[in-house]
DNA sequence: AACCAAAGGTTCGCATAATGAACCGTTTGA
DNA sequence: TCAAACGGTTCATTATGCGAACCTTTGGTT
């Protein structure tokens, strides 16, 4: 691994519950040396990437990263039009909406939308990393990605988060071919109890899948005429953002007419 | 200069006008070898800072930054509080307003909102970088920065973007004093013609200006009244903006108790 | 107030990892 | 049809990053 990555993968170890990290906290957690840390850091912080705060002096994510983030929304706006996506199938379905995008191996979530309709909900976090296996937006991208990564996926041990995620491999893998045939996934509290959630995959410019759109509701509320709402209006929601962003479905990807 | 350094910079030739750069492009702009700037991409795209087009084999930024920005914004969420009181400034005065913050020694625009009530607005792009001079906003900021900083600034050459580009040193320092008794800065067509501009600075729990807060019309509608209400209702909004996110004036900010 | 432990930060000789001139194979368009 | 420009690769040279050990500061305990 070359120092750049190395220093990137440093930022890795930020997330919701450790917004701040002291150099002795990111010695331990990375397993280099505290010299090694401290200069990547201190790179890392001419650069804008991270900054000390004023009390401690534990780092945490820096400023540079919004302005980043701006230039990559204004090159491929998939969040800004998520956004206006989202909130529509929101208002049409009354349930929590969210979008997920593949980045390296690894599926987070980025951009939701509530309904002011009900007023119990899904809670959503942005950039929370949400297993393939035991959520419907995990499953609907390992559906319709190369077939390898599916497999490397499958072969690493697959944690249980609630006593309903499905863990074994082969029938995750009986499940992907429903799913590439429906063209939507379905999970009943595999992720969260008593969260039922549809997603549906989306696709970029090469008819690769680049992430998923999803419905989460509380189980309670999935009455048989919502069971039927739902996946029709997220279909026809995960084609309009794929066409949106200039995507394309794959030849094969299920075309529901019936809607 | 380390090798994160070099890799992390060749990210800053990124923006709005050139959004996909080829490997030969880079090189020409970074000056550095051609074999270097091919290893340190690499690097950076294996960890999603940035990614190859399918077509051409240009970069361009990657979906990792906008991970890595939203857990910047859940730990200071600047961007998300601005966006309601840039929302309200903007439908309490009816022109456009927009937040800048200073990253490194540059002030970049990150967030703005729109008045509905007339046509013609000023437009506003996030993500650009903001001269010091000639703009309300980095004169509100240099106002209350570090002396050095200021100083710093001051010594480069300054270019004139508009005919009313102020550019000479002197009378800039002797505009900043006047900020700094008014708190408030106030810039007509020095970066774009016919732009009116007001702005304050906002600043963090240490008490150091991190950005500026700013209301945009076009010269045209400042009329007498609008001079009176925009810089009261900006006052007013800037304040608020510093509380929400935690932070607090310096001693001797000009409070103006009589909006 | 004396002590200790753990924090952030620094030093310096050594060896690894970054460098760049020159070199491929492809693509493009004149 | 051919040359120029592209993305990508090689390999000897050496600059650069590395880590054990060492400071200095901080905050809590006795």
């Amino acid at each position: 691994m070359g120092t750049v990555s190395k220093a990137l993968s440093l930022l890795a170890y930020f997330n919701h519950g450790r917004t701040g990290i002291g150099l002795s906290d990111l010695t331990r957690l990375s397993g280099m040396n505290k010299a090694t840390v401290y200069r990547l850091m201190s790179e890392l912080q001419e650069t804008g990437f991270v900054e000390q705060t004023g009390s401690d002096r534990s780092y945490r994510l820096g400023p540079q990263l919004l302005r980043l983030a701006a230039l990559r929304e204004a090159a491929v706006p998939i969040l800004s039009v998520s956004r206006q996506v989202l909130r529509e199938l929101s208002d049409e379905t009354g349930e929590t909406t969210h979008l997920s995008l593949l980045q390296g191996s690894q599926l987070n979530s980025l951009s939701h939308a509530y309904s002011p309709r009900n007023a119990t909900r899904v809670m959503m976090e942005d950039a929370k990393v949400l297993t393939f296996h035991g959520t419907s937006s995990g499953m609907a991208v390992l559906a319709f990605a190369e077939p390898d990564f599916a497999e490397t996926i499958l072969s690493q041990p697959l944690e249980a988060r609630t006593p309903e995620t499905l863990t074994d491999p082969e029938r995750i893998r009986a499940q992907l071919d429903g799913i590439r045939k429906s063209g939507i996934a379905v999970s009943v509290g595999g992720f969260e109890e008593d969260v039922h959630s549809h997603a549906v995959p989306i696709f970029d410019p090469d008819r690769k899948v680049i992430g998923a759109l999803a419905v989460a509701a509380p189980a309670s509320r999935m009455t048989a005429e919502q069971k039927q709402l739902i996946p029709a209006a997220l279909r026809r929601a995960g084609a309009t953002l794929t066409y949106r962003i200039g995507g394309s479905a794959p030849a094969g990807f299920p075309q529901d007419e019936t809607a």
